[in-house]
DNA sequence: GCCGTTTTCGGCCCGACTGTTTTCAGTCG
């Protein structure tokens, strides 16, 4: 098992942010451990390992947070951590994990109406028990019900980048217990579904009492809620249910089909063994009169003897994959290797943790041949952008281009900003100085509730802007908090297609934007793509596998994405060539 | 709690929006 990640402690601190805030004491402390946990969570080494002197030198880490952090390292726990979550309900903070409901409103909530979950919460709107609590009116108790909607909706389920992690962190675990043949994840979280509701980890062996032991052991393991000799329950630290199930190694390739799913391609498939005196089950594919196997330990050959190459499970949805399979029309799917390039990245001179030079440099290592940086522009007030900034950082960009990473001809460096759609649909700077750029990202930012037509309007005029080459998380969707924005997206697409802008597939694991159903029906506009990571962070730039997975759900192929192409192909479509 | 420095305390991203209020607090990006 990995040592105490980055990400853990960055909760903690976080954690501990919130508690704060909920208190209502020092809010510059509080942002003080919110900026920690930024910082930790976007630090390129492990922390793990790290001496006090190190500790501090990140950004945001003075000898206070430092300290904690070690103890945390140490034993797992921080005293002053411990003594405030004894005074603040879990279900508290859980409040404040309803969008509109914040550290104030739920420390209210629970001292006036001991309300301290976001159930107790849901009831108290129902019977009405929030009318006349200063500064909760009619809209804010809609707003409310609104949010817990959202929250329940996935609330249950995990986002694509946790899942993934602990995944990988437990199949490398029990990969190395004595007897374990193979071991791998299944379920929804192999077809990379945009969140997991629980997590599937199959494993070969004779015996799997080896395999259930270490199973429960592990130290994610929260509880056991069931122990069998062919699967085993746990549920993790973090809440997420994970099943382990034990199969025969001559059984591997059938119980990897049949866990993996979906459900609905699963009856497909077993239909089609059906009418060829098949029967699919965990275990194998069988005939049906002799009982005889005729595929089982591998799922290529499950696949072969229903008469279909092998499917990539991130198309196991029943949306066409069966009838494409039988036809040979299974599209190729973009891989992450087709990557050459990554164009919507931040840096420290707006939002972002790393500096230019460190991101640039994180971007070269992983052997690519062109980043884009891409700032905020100064609509989005917070970011503080002026022309003299940006201009300043393309000298820098300019400096460094070609200097970075071992391939001939170095990294190449692309001056982008990402730039604001105001409700009209217009952007940020007038068009001569946009054409100083190399490339400009547009994304919405605000103003999520415009009335469909008029945001189809603003999508269609910023896809239209000559210099505006990629929207950014089209729907500005964030996973679990706000559902995206109404627009007829037909029409949107239609009109990237004709102006032959690329609409972004952010693979940052909250937004997955555009997600896989639109991504289906863009493609039928025959627009572009651009697999992005909108890292803010050198850590933030593995996200890409993410977004990759999404593009691969939405079946998106090499050619369809700017970001697989040459430079010299890049540089002619950036100009509109 | 961190940081920078005008070295030992004062400032900390800033503005918009919303629903509530009757002059503003809370939330958000």
């Amino acid at each position: 098992m990995a040592a105490t990640g980055n990400k853990d402690i960055a909760a903690v601190l976080q954690e501990y942010a919130d508690l704060l805030a909920i208190t209502g004491g020092d809010a510059f402390k509080a942002r003080a451990y919110e900026r920690a946990a930024r910082a930790v969570g976007g630090h390129p080494a492990e922390l793990a390992g790290l001496g006090a002197k190190a500790l501090t030198d990140i950004p945001g880490v003075g000898k206070s947070i430092a300290g904690k952090v070690a103890e945390y390292l140490r034993t797992g726990t921080v005293t002053e951590i411990d003594e405030l979550r004894e005074r603040i309900p879990a279900g508290v903070r859980e409040l404040t994990r309803v969008p509109a409901l914040g550290p104030r409103k739920a420390l209210l909530l629970h001292d006036e109406l001991g309300i301290s979950s976001v159930d107790e919460l849901a009831e108290a709107i129902e019977g009405q028990r929030l009318r006349g609590l200063k500064g909760f009116g009619p809209k804010t108790e809609e707003k409310l019900l609104h949010g817990i909607g959202l929250l329940k909706a996935s609330g249950e389920r995990a986002p694509l980048d946790t899942a993934t992690e602990l995944a990988e962190r437990i199949t490398a675990a029990l990969a190395g217990v004595e007897g374990c043949e193979r071991c791998a994840y299944a379920g929804s979280l192999r077809r990379m579904r945009e969140t997991v509701g629980d997590i599937d980890v199959l494993a070969a062996a004779q015996d799997s009492g080896p395999l259930m032991e270490a199973f429960v052991a592990l130290p994610v393991t929260a509880e056991v809620i069931a122990r069998g000799t062919t699967k085993t329950s746990i549920r993790t630290t973090d809440g997420i249910q994970v099943d382990l199930r034990v199969v025969a190694p001559d059984s591997w390739g059938a119980a990897m089909q049949y866990f993996t799913g979906s459900r609905e391609h699963n009856i497909r498939t077993r239909e089609i063994a059906r009418r060829r005196g098949l029967k699919l089950s965990e275990y194998s594919l069988s005939r049906v009169k002799s009982g005889r196997r005729v595929a089982a330990e591998r799922e290529e050959d499950v696949y072969e003897h229903l008469g279909l190459p092998w499917i990539p499970p991130v198309l196991r949805e029943d949306r066409g994959e069966i009838e494409a399979a039988r036809d040979g029309e299974l599209p190729e799917l973009v891989t992450e290797g087709d990557l050459r390039g990554d164009l919507h990245t931040h840096t420290d001179l707006t939002d972002g943790l790393g500096t230019l030079e460190e991101m640039a440099r994180a971007a070269a290592d992983r052997g690519f041949t062109y980043y884009a940086v891409t700032d905020h522009a100064p609509d989005l007030r917070m970011q503080r952008m002026t022309k003299a900034k940006i201009l300043a950082q393309r000298e820098q960009v300019r400096a460094l281009d070609g200097t970075l990473g071992k391939r001939r001809g170095g990294l190449r460096l692309l001056h982008g900003t990402e730039l604001n759609i105001d409700p009209d649909g217009e952007v940020d700077w007038p068009a001569d100085f946009l054409a100083g750029f190399d490339l400009c990202v547009a994304s919405v930012h605000s103003h999520f509730d415009l009335p469909r037509a008029a945001m189809t309007r603003r999508l269609v005029k910023a896809a239209g802007n000559p210099h505006v080459h990629v929207i950014g998380h089209p729907t500005a969707r964030m996973l679990g908090k706000r559902g995206g924005i109404d627009a007829d997206w037909d029409e949107v697409f239609e009109a990237c297609a004709h102006s032959r802008t690329a609409l972004e597939i952010n693979a940052q694991p909250h937004r997955l934007d555009l997600p896989d159903e639109l991504i289906l029906r863009a493609r039928r506009h025959g627009v572009l793509f651009s697999i992005d990571s909108d890292a803010h962070s050198v850590p933030d730039l593995a996200q890409l596998r993410y977004g990759v997975g999404t593009a691969r759900r939405g079946w998106v192929t090499k050619a369809e994405v700017i970001n697989t192409w040459t430079l010299t192909r890049l540089r002619a479509f950036l100009r509109r060539g």
